[in-house]
DNA sequence: CATGAATGAGTGTTCATTCAT
DNA sequence: CATGAATGAACACTCATTCAT
């Protein structure tokens, strides 16, 4: 009764005992929680966050958090949803009506992924995922068929349309579209995990590292092919996407 | 939860962790504490494994594990710190004395890393560290320094004898030794993540994946190569995206 | 878990509570409130009901209900004095009236309590006062004069005209009364708790039971009273266990 | 964190903050905790006893309740379950080996039960139980088969062997068994629930209430019996209510 | 009057850590 | 050395109560 102070957090937004009442928020809509949400979460991984802190960065007290999600778990998932899928449909989209070569269609994926996705706290929802798969085999799942799946989908499309037209060599989509996927993959889990905190020796420079990669895909380390006797070219003169 | 089997009769007499004692061990050795902590860490994460677990699987109480590690952090710290034990010594002596092609020597360090490494539990430790090395920096960038450099070297290594040799293309072997790891890492993670909670379709043949990859690595996924003598892996003058 | 299907889709925009609107209602009366109130109380008991529900059975909001019950203990109270609304000025007019023997007028007075309050939600008061009496001393004193002094007070009355006529023996009327009671509160209390939990055979048909008790009040167990012109309920000169 | 005080309660047994730590006890058997469970649960019901109450009142913390009771509910359970059953073998055996006559029987029966469990806290149960039932059906049902089903069919065994003596009349011993032991269950629900909180004008004389009991029980209240010779317990031409 | 979004003190439960034996 | 009973801080979640609209 005389213990009025709830706030825990020690930090910015600590309220003093007899903090005279702030102004009623309208409605702290679920979006600001799920923001909030995802900042934490990829910050400091799920069981490390507290939904107390969750609530307080959203500007709201912990009982209005559970007022919009039912516990913890389901802030999670819908985190995890509100940030993923509804984005392949437009993707889709955008390659079915992609003129160019196979060749820019692959860079294209690549930078755009990085610029729409690579640059914002959604960023951090693979490695949340890498983390919690085992103990949300059900959130795990929704990923696996919602997010991977399309993705592997899209970039095999991708790959099967540079070998029908000649560009690529016949090869197995399956795992060719694997091995797309695999350091892009490496770039944002580097970003949220070691390429954070161990100094500017661990930096990756995005731009960089993905010319790099799509120049290995597309052309290989070898100086020559034994496959192509042909020489090959250096990255043309290409539209900036 | 995890105790309700031994209280479904809580009558006056009852013990709590009353189980059927086990022959008491003479010494306990830290190897076995960090053997059962690897597993268990790997398999559900730093924060949902409980010590007593870790103690139990070893074969002793939660006590004697407070004996040797003083808190469950630095038992996890242990737990990465043993696990990367210095093989690099090892494997640069060995592509020290390799003598066949770069090509065969980039073959051999995946299936040979897979093989050491990949098949055992300590291919986990990657998925931890991502999960969490916000949550552990110093311990983040211990990994750094004793594991992803070391690697990162040894394949810069391998990628400037291809060069020297005249095998490999011109290429800045920095980001050609991340383009290396990546899909390894990525076959790590997914080995103990999304690849163990969603079925049959999300599994990745661990062999034809890297044969995949060194394929690509090697020959890139393009019919010819038009210009094969140009430095690869630098990035050409365009625009940034 | 009461909230769980109002947030199985929490996506931005979701609002709480957003359950279909009801038609709005012109005039809460009080008196709904108490009658959803003395539902829920009685089938769950008082901790276990929340006013949310109660407001909810009532067709009105949370809001509405702390307009008209300042809290919830006050809505309890006011839901116990509802339901004890004297009907003694009644039944003891009743039997002012009653002309025929005691012992019908026992019979009347067992058959029509049950009759006029066993059969309605009512019935569940008693056990409501059995278990919060503690927490309400000063509910419990409320209902110890409006309720049980007069119920027993009216017994009394019973009792005594039956032994100032001769049909009774004399007796210690006090005693008397709280032996007729025992058994009413007894099938009263029975018909909310364990009569409703454990299946058929705890059924206890109410009709028979009042009968039984009668016929057993009035003539006792024995096939011959030795004694049947010495006082009865006095205690006799006997071990005292 | 600032808030290391952690017992809310005001009164006997609060722990201030600084408070020397207290030699640690050696075994804090579950009997403690049940007797002090019993205690609580009785006085306050069980809603509103709080986990940290019992364990204080046994002298333990919180956490020590949960290593021998898996949770609140099963506290209950355990309450129950220790204070019931196992006192009717005992009972059956004592009625086995009786000599006197019926009525001295069930003299016998009552204010034993009420010197064995009457004077103890056990005699809470009951009003537990009346108040529980509903929030535990599992238990109510244990409490059924468990307790009351065995009083019952003692109390049938006495009856029977009464009218096999020629000692009671014919009766239905089903209900007849329920009115014996109305009243004794309305004694002990008394004594836990109005009887302690409205002064001495609701107290009753155990003694003195059970004695009019036997009496009543025995004779009935009427002079004499009209119809001694005709069965009893059994519905008469009646008017049905 | 009526609403329902927002609140935050309170409670059951967990689990890393301690320490007497 | 080893144990495991005991601890208590921490956290997810509840729900009576408030109040701006």
């Amino acid at each position: 009764m005389p213990n009025v102070a709830s706030h825990t957090e020690p930090q910015i937004g600590a309220l003093p005992n007899a903090q005279p009442r702030r102004s009623r928020r309208k409605s702290a809509r679920p979006g600001e929680l799920l923001a909030a949400a995802l900042d934490l979460f990829v910050e400091k991984g799920f069981a490390a966050t507290r939904v107390e802190e969750v609530a307080a960065r959203a500007g709201v007290s912990k009982g209005t958090l559970f007022l919009y999600f039912p516990s913890k778990e389901e802030l999670f998932k819908a985190v995890v949803r509100e940030n993923m899928s509804s984005r392949f449909a437009e993707w889709n989209d955008e390659f079915d009506r992609f003129e160019g070569s196979t060749r820019d269609m692959l860079r294209h994926c690549l930078f755009s992924w990085w610029e729409r996705l690579g640059t914002t706290k959604a960023s951090g929802i693979p490695k949340l995922m890498m983390s919690e798969a085992q103990n949300f085999p059900e959130l795990a799942s929704f990923y696996q068929h919602e997010v991977m799946q399309p993705a592997h989908a899209l970039i095999q499309r991708i790959l099967k349309r540079g070998v029908a037209r000649g560009e690529f060599r016949p090869m197995d989509v399956t795992y060719g579209a694997y091995l797309v996927m695999a350091p892009m993959l490496f770039l944002a889990l580097w970003q949220h995990s070691l390429g954070t905190c161990c100094g500017a020796q661990a930096q990756l420079n995005p731009q960089s590292y993905l010319a790099a990669q799509l120049d290995m895909l597309l052309y290989g380390f070898c100086a020559q092919s034994p496959l192509a006797s042909t020489p090959r070219n250096v990255l043309p003169e290409q539209t900036p996407i």
